[in-house]
DNA sequence: AAGTGGTCTAGACCACCGA
DNA sequence: CGGTGGTCTAGACCACTTC
């Protein structure tokens, strides 16, 4: 005896906002999760409601519900554990510039320790076309501009400009160097309501100039990497660019391609 | 009206071989495709059976089926086509060690091309213990060793040391070189049977000594970038282990982290 | 013991491909 | 048009966590 279920199972929309009309459930499903990650609804390390639950209240089946949650789960941004819940992720990639260059110095704690920090310069500049391109920002924009230097275990080892749109991070400018910290993602998301979930890197090689030789500790000539990042927020956003300069003799860089 | 079916969901052994009896099924019917793709059951670019027929065969669920296939084509060793069927792929992952290097000098091109490869030298060679221990070759064990000069445009580009497991490959030594060619891992594939589906890569940087500078028209101490690769196949064994220098001033690479 | 995610089955219908 | 993969539903049982 089959029943006419749900006569347009590709057009559910009863608590769905519309989306994309043409993607698949799953895939509007796994949006609308993403949004409300997004929007902090919950925090990170807390658990989102069951699947069941879910699955209710969107009105779908519990296993389209978890092809949205499966689909969260390879992003990184939500994490299962059997038996107690599903929960948001603390974005917990490598995301410090750091991971491009190794510390093996019998350091006995395997490179946990946060790396120093030092500001040396604080600015607000009208952006370049490119950064501003980048950043996607509209056309005469100003950005503020941060210039560090990174230090591990006291020796410096990466310079770091990293640009900001000036509308939504200007209060960076007059900020105490304390209250700026090492870290600047847990700085975005607590202080600007934006969390870094992803960044692209671009690695070349350059030689260290009369500007970066000193502050690196090598001599001009000297090889060093240059390390350019964008960063992205959970829906793509870009949220900073950075350019930093390297020690080249620390870089060491491992990777799986399949 | 409950049925009792399948009485033991998870001990469903019908054609499946034991493997590991923990693993649930979708994950040892994974295994047993993959290893059917090892053993060239089916070629590349060619159909496997549907999944309906499959299904059939295994005695399991479509869902079921389609797990295992799902994950092999997240591993990239399976391609679906709607309504047409689901294929062998073959290994496209850009394995080139010119994929660290970039050769953007307006070649209209945009480097599908295969870069030229000049063989120097082929000896067999004692393996030293860390390739052994990379290659998982017991304790007194021999290789065959090929250095060749890579080009870009007649430019060379990088040098490259290839260490491969004499037993198998110890016909490479006398081979012409033309039959050699430029690329390796399809010579394995079809001289000797083993398909590379994946490489693990080290990066880090040096400086041009005397043998390597003249060979990439640079001065000594210029900085070069040092990629160590290890080439895996389906089920993760070794085939081979490289060491190559190349030009510091073509290297770039992007990634994006999550 | 109750509640959560994990595995598995059965079956419907849709979208697409190719003959 | 028949066959293939793609989406979706409904529901059973298992494994684990938490109380």
């Amino acid at each position: 005896m089959q029943m006419p279920i749900n006569a347009r199972a590709n057009t559910n929309v009863s608590v769905l906002p519309p989306g994309d009309e043409r993607l698949p459930l799953f895939a509007r499903l796994r949006d609308v999760i993403a949004s409300r990650i997004a929007a902090l609804e919950w925090s990170a390390g807390q658990a989102i409601p069951s699947e069941q639950e879910l699955a209710r209240t969107y009105g779908v089946s519990v296993h389209t519900l978890r092809r949205a949650v499966d689909q969260l789960v390879r992003e990184g941004l939500l994490e299962r554990k059997q038996g107690s819940g599903t929960y948001v992720r603390r974005p917990s990639f490598d995301a410090s510039l750091f991971r491009w260059f190794n510390f093996g110095d019998k350091s006995s704690d395997g490179g946990r320790t946060v790396p120093e920090s030092r500001i040396l310069e604080r600015k607000v500049i009208a952006a370049p076309d490119d950064i501003a391109a980048k950043l996607k920002l509209k056309k005469p924009s100003k950005l503020v501009q941060i210039l560090r230097l990174r230090l591990w275990g006291g020796m410096p080892v990466v310079t770091e400009s990293v640009c900001l749109s000036y509308g939504r991070y200007k209060s960076l400018i007059a900020m105490d160097e304390h209250e700026v910290g090492p870290l600047m993602y847990p700085l975005y998301e607590h202080r600007f309501g934006q969390i870094v979930t992803s960044v692209e890197d671009e690695l070349s090689l350059g030689q260290a100039d009369a500007r970066h030789a000193p502050l690196l500790g090598v001599r001009i000539g000297d090889p060093v990497v240059i390390v350019e990042r964008l960063s992205l927020g959970v829906d793509g956003t870009p949220i900073d660019w950075r350019r930093a300069y390297g020690r080249g003799d620390r870089f060491r860089y491992r990777v799986r391609l399949t």
